[in-house]
DNA sequence: AAACCGATGGCAATCGCTTGCCGTTGGTTT
DNA sequence: AAACCAACGGCAAGCGATTGCCATCGGTTT
């Protein structure tokens, strides 16, 4: 330890030491930093001059206890080491970071009363919060959005702005591209029951086979694990079925894995698609077909909405929905059904 | 809108509606909630009592105000996307959350100003700071940690407790493991230069290989990412060396894709071992061979320590370095020497 | 019985910043 | 020249907790 180390740990500046120093009003001092154009140029560009040197750095928790605001956006998500939030995470942590927001990531551990609690906890301290893909019920989700500025992610409600994952429209693609390749009757390995994309991307699946007179159906609920795969791929098999759709690309590796160790070849004996792009889904073996969609944008956009909806005057036309396009990515997976 | 949406979001209860409630002043609140030995049995009951039918919830930011802790920990990570951070932070948020603390992660991009920025600005918001794989100079980090509790992961230094990944050894066994296999040379694709990790690993290969008459190169450096891989990939072949080890798996998955495009069959042509043994190691193509690490855990420890430098007493005996583990996880990216 | 004492609860000062309200000041309008 | 007005700063009251200090009180110790 240095000599001097006491003296330089003291204590932070604050906007007292800031105003003696100029010579002015502590409020003169606030409102110089957080309202440049209520005070004289002249007068600001001093006391800007001394907060820099003094590296001043604002007490988030004062100014957050006397404005109300707290400057802190929770983002919540069920599962942190899903790589599918992954992106979601850095979307909304790049909008929140140019808004001037800090982001408080939460995972939910998939369990609703962990998710209402958290957002009941946060109320207090945060200004908002993104709910990617939420497992809350609607009348959870109204309650909750009647409290606090929400905005969810893949969870359709009327209470709240939502992005939505336009996965349905590519499942239609996914099924037209099965079909070519002369696969009569589908699979889906469902995800969690309280998902709701899980339960759309069923009913897009079992409409679009009807209407292409493919035989659709379903297995699970699986967790949406890699681990989850090795049953939903016996489960999958032992349905006859030559193509499988599953519930994400985690669910869909696992299932390749599995299937690699009981000796079913992909996409030869079998056809497979997954759901989200995620991280890996490129270099798995073979690589996964799937639907693909820009998440990270969708990540931003959810961030402007609610921005949008915390300052009402210069967010612009507050846009209740967004739907942001999927495609299907063709990679190896999928192939010619067996003869 | 319910007729009674307005009362219901009115405003928060504060320890002041509490206390009329119950008929107490709000000190003797704040103790019954915050140091309950501190005042009566009966008191107490009574007034938790009172705060849960309110569904109290302290302000966090005033009780932060006040007793100068925030009850926050900020987890400064390189990078967000890449997956071997993924298994810190689950470590730390699971040890915080079970500490009562809250995380707050950060993506400092791997970029040294923002990770310094980043901890100046949150001097004042958190109680500490857990620095994973910290791009920062030894003399950056001394200064930091004079001014607050930090621990850093896979970074050591004197003025810090650390955790530490002893790669080192296991890089000793990837090189044994390759030299069986009648390797000779091997070529080691470098991460960041600012990676403490990055001349920790070369070190350990340049000393290892020599002992065992090996020759060791090195290319790069290159950014730990998947993308870089094809460079490296690139860069590795024309050295004629017939084993490389990645400074990551990220770098190594990189490359294996590079080798299937060029055609370059791994283990046939060329083995590769990665490191860290990260979320997607094990469904590559083929299945990355990897020093292996209970990194959660790390994560976990980096927490605990932390935990016992805030509050020395409870803390036990502040460790200042704990080691990790770590072995070699044989997969299929490694085989026999050509020739 | 006098002096003491630990347990309990209240008072009031803070923590650092924001903001409604008001007083000054120097320039404009009529 | 009287009346006005916008711009600028200061005053002071909070925001919701924590905590040092003190008063009270029933029970002990000598």
């Amino acid at each position: 330890m240095t000599p001097d180390s006491q003296s330089s740990a003291d204590r932070m500046p604050t906007i007292r030491d800031i105003a003696e120093i100029a010579g002015v009003a502590t409020s003169t001092v606030s409102r110089a930093l957080s309202n440049p154009q209520r005070v004289n140029a002249r007068t600001r560009e001093k006391i800007e001059r001394i907060a820099s040197e003094l590296h001043y750095v604002p007490s988030s928790q004062a100014r957050g206890l006397s404005s109300g605001r707290t400057g802190v956006i929770a983002v919540l998500v069920p599962d942190i080491t899903n790589p599918f939030f992954f992106d979601i995470i850095r979307g909304t942590q790049h909008q929140l970071k140019a808004s001037g927001y800090t982001q408080l990531l939460v995972d939910t551990e998939e369990a609703t009363d962990v998710e209402l609690d958290t957002l009941r906890k946060l109320r207090r301290s945060t200004d908002g919060a993104v709910l990617a893909a939420s497992r809350l019920t609607d009348q959870q989700l109204a309650d909750t959005a009647l409290r606090q500025p929400l905005v969810t992610i893949n969870r359709a409600t009327a209470d709240a702005p939502t992005v939505l994952i336009d996965t349905p429209s590519a499942v239609v693609q996914a099924l037209e591209h099965l079909a070519s390749f002369g696969h009569k009757s589908v699979v889906y390995a469902a995800g969690p029951t309280s998902s709701w994309s899980n339960h759309r991307r069923w009913k897009a699946i079992e409409e679009a086979a009807a209407k292409r007179g493919m035989t659709a159906m379903r297995i699970g609920p699986y967790a949406p694990t890699a681990f989850s795969g090795a049953a939903a791929a016996d489960a999958a098999l032992s349905t006859g079925a030559t193509a499988m759709i599953a519930f994400n690309d985690l669910l869909a590796i696992g299932m390749l894995q599995r299937f690699h160790e009981r000796g079913v070849r992909v996409p030869l004996d079998v056809s497979i698609v997954g759901c989200d792009d995620m991280f890996g889904s490129d270099f798995c073996n073979p690589p996964l077909t799937t639907i693909a969609s820009p998440v990270e944008q969708a990540g931003r956009v959810a961030v402007s909405m609610l921005m949008a909806q915390l300052d009402p005057i210069h967010g612009g036309t507050p846009r209740k929905l967004a739907v942001m396009p999927t495609h299907l990515k063709i990679r190896a997976s999928t192939g010619p059904a067996r003869g």
